[in-house]
DNA sequence: TATCAAGAAATTTTCGAAAATATCGTAAAT
DNA sequence: ATTTACGATATTTTCGAAAATTTCTTGATA
């Protein structure tokens, strides 16, 4: 996950390139929860042998994108309401606790990272109006590294880590749930709003401004996702 | 890690049992930190190949309980007074909600395991004097057991794995800096009735008194592990 | 003495095939 | 008709060796 990789000029081995391309698969949703990883199609799709990917899957398994059971080989994770909702309560905590911490402890790199990271940002394509895949995950790269950037004066990497995994399965609810088609541009010109009022509450020091910026942020999307639950189990409760 | 096996009575792999066994090894202080964990070394000492191996440091290294660097191996994660402190500081709040939750939201059954697993751990050696390798990891065992049962009421998977990998870091730098063999047995015995009053205040439903005392139940170790890392620091220094 | 290069050795990583296991379909039996 | 047993097939898991990479050693050069 991001939280760790951030530096990485090492040669990196073929089981961690294949790590980032499923993680990535799964965030977007491009591979379905529930859905069986077999061997066949991870080579095909990855090209890479069986132990490389394995690696890969054990990762991700250690952190809930997959699940491996028995020897009955892995699959994406399903998604639930319940998960979903436990996702929802724990991230605000902690996300809300992460920025306390970095609004106390963070540094001139952290607000320049911070400033630099939300003009990544408002660089790239609004989140109305389908996108190319490319162009899609690169405003949601873009978008993870500003809500990181916020977290990162926190001077705790364990809370940074829960809090990156924690964004990286609601990315994926997100974008299963509440594809990016069905903002409107209305909506989308809030969202960007929202983002500068919290880089500028972070910046000014302002704790109870940052934590009501955050909440009304995250609640807006969560809401409209809880809602798709509805016709979501409905369409998988068969499986 | 316990949070997910509990309820485990199905064919395993051999990844998962090395898994486990280097759990096992690398909380216990028996490999040590920052010990690279070599092929030739592992297939000895757990009896399997390389890719049931490198499965399970795939998966320890996403738990953070190795590191992967680069083509160059996997290492015992390092233990350093910084991460222990963060470890302290984050396991302090989820402990203590995930105690709220479990009192406002645990069961019968959730009672009932917290009985159990309290009569169990007072069947076993008391935590003063060296005990023989698998009954201390026996004891260990019980330990962690009747304190993920307090937490086991709280209805969020998600917490309880946060809680379950912090207990598990923590156990390590524990028995790596305060071994039982230092624990007098007067200091033991106020131990067993730390619990005996944590698991009362748990099924009598008053989370601000469980509180305190898991907070001091805790605090107690964490001093001791504090003042041990200046020798510790020293002897590693060069490393 | 210190630095660097080149080759040898050690080690990690990856591949491809073998072994183990699960799944499916068919047919016999109740 | 339902269940059970039994091969046949598909799939996962594991092994052992090959390939790639790092680390160590040695010797030459400034």
């Amino acid at each position: 996950m991001s939280a760790d990789q951030r530096p990485d000029p090492r040669p990196t081995t073929q089981a961690v390139a294949v790590y980032e391309l499923l993680l990535s698969d799964i965030r977007s949703g491009a591979l379905e929860p529930g859905m069986p990883l077999r061997t066949e199609l991870l080579k095909s799709r990855y090209g890479s042998g069986v132990s490389p990917t394995r690696e890969a899957l054990a990762r991700l398994a250690a952190e809930h994108f997959v699940t491996a059971e028995g020897k009955k080989g892995f699959r994406v994770a399903r998604i639930t309401r319940a998960d979903f909702e436990e996702l929802v309560a724990i991230r605000k905590e902690l996300e809300v606790r992460a920025m306390e911490l970095a609004i106390r402890n963070g540094n001139d790199d952290w607000e320049a990272q911070i400033v630099a990271s939300y003009h990544h940002l408002t660089k790239t394509h609004p989140p109305g109006l389908p996108l190319a895949a490319a162009a899609e995950e690169e405003r949601e790269r873009r978008h993870r590294d500003f809500h990181y950037a916020l977290l990162a004066g926190c001077r705790s990497r364990w809370l940074l880590r829960f809090c990156d995994r924690l964004t990286s399965h609601l990315e994926r609810y997100r974008r299963i749930l509440n594809p990016r088609a069905i903002i409107s541009t209305g909506i989308a010109d809030e969202i960007e709003e929202e983002h500068r009022a919290l880089m500028m509450a972070m910046i000014e020091r302002d704790p109870a401004r940052a934590a009501a910026l955050i909440e009304r942020h995250r609640d807006r999307t969560y809401d409209v996702i809880l809602a798709r639950f509805e016709t979501y189990e409905h369409r998988f409760a068969a499986e």
